[in-house]
DNA sequence: CTGAAAGCGCTTACAG
DNA sequence: CTGAAAGCGCTTACAG
């Protein structure tokens, strides 16, 4: 009795309306051969008596939950809203649900939850890896989000592109001496990004990587990066992999008395929320996450069916290469031309910028 | 055949044994009364095989689907992955799934996710819900999260006790003229923040109410607060209701060229990843969110089986009132005590801090 | 302590 | 175009 369904099942249905379970069930999927005019009434008994599908049942039966799972690494990772929402959104309009587990950057949790939304019975999976974890045979369709130079399986948006946009942007405006902000090497995404910085700057423009993991080696975690020091030796834009660092770097240079972006430009990645809250608002790049999601789950779909079909098996996989999908520069109030003359780190102008940032200008490329 | 079970159910390790299935099921379950050198061997065998329950015919044949939902306002709520996370671990603990659902900031979709849910066949749910929502009977047991002033079925930290704290925290520093950041006067959280802070604060400190939301309105989103005005006129410490808002604070302010703390201190809520890594680091108030998930699921576990036992029907609710949990003072840099002289928005000194904010030395009240 | 039987609500060949 | 029947894999009284 746990149960709180409005009652009527498919029994009730047909026994209200004379005629078999079989039929009820035909008219409402509507795969059988039934009459028009019987489906009809079929179809208002069912509205009638608020008729719920038993999803148990037909999973029991069919063999398919309608369930997908959704692997995160770490759920406290920046992204993750946007991803779960986009997933969870693109899911519901094929019909499935979205069942959440976290590997909490633990490999073995990692291992576990995949575990234990298998023996749930889902119809597939999404998995956004933790950095160096290979994905192998889950039993189940998987598709791998958001690492694009991981081989096969994988769904994600072209950060090497969008890397080249801000290359190329913050090159058209000047700068000649660029700091690229990154967490780890070992990161894919990471490093599709700078490659995409660098090929967009062009040959031209002097550029160094900092490694913000490397620095907290030293100096502990969420030291300061030593950007003003960067500035002084004549660095005029800082292009941070994640917004979660150009807000470090922001709030560093700030701290430090160096003006953004009048006297170094600042931009980041992903278009968090945080990112347009702050003042000077960031330059980012948003991926088009809705999209990835899409082209996920619909690749997850063909799997599923074909696996209904013929008899494929375990082995069966997503096999499309990386889907890509275009990233967009969202160019805001903390990147500007740099100063002709390079600045030290002392003398600027507090008051430079009108108080008032709306990001209603924000000027898409 | 989409599904990729190992093939043994229980009929399987019955036949193999030359057992029933309804012995194997008791073996398995610790239920029925079987003797323990038997549930031995149906235990070794169905490791052996790696059998693997049916949970969808567990659900049809128990009416229990062992699955909650998760139904959130807006997944890019900042907090979300924090409650998610939470809720997660909490329900994975008692061997719950959690389903999530997404209302997407709008009243309507927040009911067609809760039928979304209902439809699947969930034991029970979480509903953090929209701001001004009133969570009506959904027809299956509910807890709601994170408003404390929200009567009945309620689980939430103690947001006056955290604001207290704060309010404390400012005037034993010093400050005499503090100015309270809030989004919206509707929100119930913030509501218990800010009566917390100005007890905390005592009768002796001035202090003024800012609402975000207010000032969007004439001036757009993500406008400036005019901040820089208030620490003119005299306001050595910014209390924010969110870090998001603290944020806003922080950047502002080092914007105009005010430094933080040297010049005013700024505080937030929700100790979010950003709140850490910003510089000079924020000082927060943390929940105890697990604490949190433990008491919601628990109470929800309470309301599941009280339905199955005895036949309450849909009428049952979480009926325990509020649960409170301490929340926890996180004394970063970005407080300090107040300059006897209460500066003007001009001369400062950039590089009165340390370049190396290491927050190790981390204080706990 | 163990087993035979019924049934959760659906879908799917197979007959008619 | 419609129906009777079997069965997905489990659990739960009820006998023995």
């Amino acid at each position: 009795m746990a149960n709180v369904r409005p009652g009527a099942n498919m029994s009730a249905i047909a026994a209200a309306l004379g005629v078999s379970a079989a039929t009820v069930s035909n008219a409402l999927s509507g795969k059988g051969r039934v009459s028009p005019e019987l489906v009809q009434r079929v179809r208002a008994k069912a509205a009638e008596v608020g008729y719920v599908p038993s999803l148990a049942a037909r999973a029991l039966r069919t063999g398919r939950t309608g369930v997908l799972g959704l692997v995160l690494p770490d759920i406290s990772n920046p992204l993750f809203p946007q991803i779960a929402q986009a997933i969870e959104n693109a899911a519901a309009n094929v019909g499935y649900g979205v069942l959440i587990a976290d590997s909490r950057g633990d490999i073995a949790t990692q291992t576990e939850a995949i575990n234990r939304l298998i023996e749930r019975g889902i119809d597939g999976m999404l998995i956004v890896p933790r950095r160096g974890t290979r994905i192998s045979d889950v039993g189940c369709p998987v598709a791998v989000l958001d690492t694009p130079s991981t081989p096969g399986n994988t769904v994600s948006a072209d950060h090497w592109d969008g890397g080249m946009q801000v290359g190329r942007y913050l090159a058209s405006l000047g700068h000649r001496k660029v700091l690229i902000i990154g967490r780890s090497p070992t990161s894919n995404v990471q490093s599709d990004r700078i490659g995409g910085v660098k090929c967009g700057l062009g040959s031209k423009v002097e550029c160094d990587t900092l490694w913000s993991e490397k620095v907290e080696e030293i100096h502990g975690p969420n030291c300061m990066l030593g950007l003003a020091e960067r500035a002084a030796q004549g660095f005029t834009a800082f292009a941070a992999l994640s917004d979660l660092l150009a807000l470090r770097a922001l709030t560093e240079l700030q701290h430090a008395g160096i003006s953004v972006p009048d006297m170094v430009s600042v931009s980041g990645f992903d278009d968090s929320i945080w990112s347009s809250v702050v003042s000077p608002s960031l330059t980012t790049v948003r991926q088009d996450m809705a999209t990835v999601a899409d082209l996920a789950i619909a690749a997850l779909m063909r799997v599923i069916e074909a696996d209904a079909d013929a008899d494929d098996a375990a082995a069966a996989k997503v096999t499309s290469d990386p889907d890509r999908v275009p990233m967009q520069l969202l160019v805001r109030q903390s990147t500007g031309a740099p100063k002709t003359a390079v600045p030290g780190a002392t003398a600027f102008h507090p008051h430079a910028r009108h108080p008032n940032n709306s990001t209603a200008g924000e000027v898409k490329q």
